[in-house]
DNA sequence: CAGCATTGTTGTCGATGCCTACATTGGGGT
DNA sequence: ACCCCAATGTAGGCATCGACAACAATGCTG
């Protein structure tokens, strides 16, 4: 059958990347409506396909919730990455740096990080996941190891160090997600958030 | 009409107390099987009513969600006062206390916790849920103004300084409700988190 | 160029959330 | 004491969803 009959767009029956036009489509619908109005079924509608189309792709909708979290780890890390790219300057500078690039990713994809970090995943990729976490800290830890090297940071075990300033964020981008905090307000308070962290709440 | 036709245990037809049933069920089946397993139409075959009963108490699934968070509110906000029954000790103990039972709790209720940040709600439930949330930060609102009367803490805005606060073991539940963290190690380094939280990152 | 794995389609099934109409109950007003 | 009504539970139905199976189109590979 060649293409192309007359009226409505005859798509090539075979789309072409699927997958990747499943993905873009859920991305968005992801932002916009939330998680809980995501069905497989208007995404297949949304980009032209059948009903049953997107099993081709993602044998479960878990599989595609794990895909969608997979990629929201790519862009944090590249984000993360990006932020620090001045290993040079003064630790608190640095650690701001990392913390307004973690809130600005979590004010723009609330629903994406509660993807994330939500614990169901498929078994098998769990690990994947894992290893994506992992390097989402590895900026922080590169950091602290960094800073203790210098002396800029308390000596002890560096994974405690850094699960204190990685939870401490978490937890603000967490409340933001959850709209429990004014993602306005967070993005302000910032600099003086790690200025606490750094120096500690009880007077020097 | 009389009760109790003799074999199956014919229920009186009004239940008495459905829906006070129906969270215990529910609070159970978001406990055992998380939120995702949680059906209005099992709930209610597992109450031994029908289909539509629920519906009398619950306008919504959602309505329901929004009842298991607020009693989840209820129950923690329980557990952190109590926590904090000794506000004469020093500010590190307080501190910690109130730390373990948070993360107690969000140990034992990792779906519950998920359920109560989650951000969707009935507009008209989101401000007792606000009130609910700002009981719950009240016990380190309380904390924090203790301390910083006595010079214990450094001075500022107290809201922000709790906040800080909050943050860090927020991060630290949401982390172990995601799995991200395990429970128990986390539990161990507690007072070393405080600790670090209170005296901050760089060294002194 | 022929066969086969890939990818997309149609049809179906069971379950779910929600709605409407109906049944039972018990309490409040007279 | 009684009757009516609001509250509570029931039965049925509808649209949607996720998953599966059988079938069709496609294009890569030998």
């Amino acid at each position: 059958m060649m293409r192309m009959s007359p009226s409505p767009a005859s798509r090539p029956y075979h789309h072409g990347d699927l997958r990747a036009a499943l993905l873009r489509s859920a991305e968005r619908t992801l932002r916009e409506k939330g998680v809980g109005a995501l069905s497989l079924r208007e995404l297949a509608r949304d980009t032209g396909v059948s009903h049953a189309a997107p099993g081709r792709h993602f044998k479960d909708k878990q599989a595609l919730l794990d895909a969608l979290a997979l990629d929201g780890y790519e862009r944090l890390n590249q984000a993360l990455a990006t932020a620090d790219a001045h290993p040079d300057r003064p630790l608190e500078q640095r650690m701001a740096a990392l913390a307004r690039a973690y809130l600005g990713f979590a004010v723009e994809n609330p629903a994406l990080l509660e993807l994330m970090f939500a614990r169901k995943h498929e078994p098998d990729r769990t690990d994947q996941l894992a290893t994506a976490v992992d390097r989402s800290l590895g900026s922080f830890t590169q950091l602290v190891a960094d800073a203790q090297e210098r002396g800029e940071i308390v000596p002890g075990d560096p994974e405690r160090i850094t699960l204190v300033a990685a939870a401490s964020l978490h937890g603000l981008a967490a409340l933001i997600a959850g709209c429990a905090l004014d993602a306005e307000e967070a993005l302000a308070g910032l600099d003086e958030h790690v200025h606490l962290l750094l120096h500690g709440l009880r007077p020097r």
